[in-house]
DNA sequence: GTGTGCATGTAATGAGTTACATGATTAC
DNA sequence: GTAATCATGTAACTCATTACATGCACAC
């Protein structure tokens, strides 16, 4: 009997992104990209097959403009008016979690019928992952000193790297912990191919590993 | 040019934790669900769309065997020999991270269009998860010393449940930090409802008031 | 006998990726 | 001139959720 309250539109998350985007300085379609892989990269990701379809919603809605031709070149876009409160709105709807999916965590659960070497492989991956991560994030840091355009986001897009940097120490020390606690269930409760044997120090980027 | 090595197959991931489930115990496709959501909720969900399909080709394929009849009532799944192996074929295949989209990173990265005072609420609620999320994993780990049976898991699961917690940590930590750095960001460049001004105060725990 | 929970499945829907097709501009 | 990069868009496909339809068992 919930018929009544269809949250019917299910909140075009990329709209969101891109109206964001456009909100910091007009683009093309192929620059939005870009700017989103390389500054949201950690937390958000969108390709172009719904980007250019969302522009083209969005400028029928009148939310960007398109200053160049129509086809005959690259078209910047830049938000209107009506795309600034549209962003605002869309920004104050509640966060939609999405369903979780760690693909790491699925296996280290059943871990077992993986075999203890495979586990410390994946968690050794997992840790240099998290260390690249950490460095990136001190790059941006030091990135965003040096702009002084837009420098009224500076500190609020802070509050996204430092949640970033928090996460990435946080899985670099779960690993070693990991590590320490996947050390001493070698071979036991594992009739295991033996020929896994050699893969003790698997090696993942030479990564100063201990096997 | 790239045609000869199509990963085909998308690497069906419910069909690894349906799998991965019943290696445990053999459950029917409802209790799955519930196994899925209780024990592997924290990073992972199914839905019954994927899970009775899923289970479906699996019995196609004699990776799992149905122990009731087929449609009189409920029938278990009990996972086979080959469907063993087939697990351990699936977990070994590398993680493929799923493209990340965190709403509340996405809203706070363009904090300056929605307002301190709206980020500053999103952060609480994001502390608040944590700590519930904190909360449960004990729970979780205490529940785990209690069950005999399936105890070889044990070593494993904790390493999970311990990724949470670290998480958790993090998240909670970083917020407290957002919090306090939000503070002072109250109303200038902003021409914020004034609604929102009371909220200077964090106190998470006991998050109840405070409209 | 009726409501609640267990159980199974399908259909509609939609979000999002990948691959493809195409062309303009710039650097060498 | 030609290769790489910028740029735009579409089509096919996959994955997954949500809603719906159905029915049994059991408690009350």
């Amino acid at each position: 009997m919930q018929t009544q309250t269809k949250p019917r539109v299910r909140a075009n998350q990329t709209a969101t992104a891109v109206l964001g985007a456009l909100s910091v300085a007009p683009m093309t379609g192929y620059a939005l990209r870009e700017a989103i892989r390389d500054v949201l990269g950690h937390f958000w990701s969108e390709s172009f097959g719904q980007i250019y379809p969302t522009l083209a919603a969005l400028e029928r809605d009148g939310h960007v403009r398109r200053l160049g031709a129509v086809r005959t070149r690259a078209s910047t876009f830049e938000i209107t008016a009506s795309g600034t409160s549209r962003l605002k709105e869309m920004l104050a709807q509640p966060v939609q979690p999405a369903p979780p999916r760690n693909g790491l965590m699925l296996r280290l659960f059943f871990g077992r019928q993986l075999g203890a070497p495979a586990c410390r492989a994946l968690v050794r991956e997992a840790r240099a992952d998290a260390e690249r991560n950490l460095a990136r994030y001190q790059a941006i840091r030091m990135q965003l000193l040096d702009e002084e355009d837009s420098a009224g986001d500076h500190p609020y897009v802070l509050l996204t790297i430092s949640a970033g940097e928090h996460t990435a120490r946080a899985a670099i020390a779960w690993a070693d912990q990991a590590l320490a606690e996947l050390a001493p269930l070698d071979s036991h409760d594992e009739e295991t191919h033996r020929q896994g044997a050699n893969d003790a120090a698997p090696q993942t980027s030479n990564a100063t590993e201990e096997a």
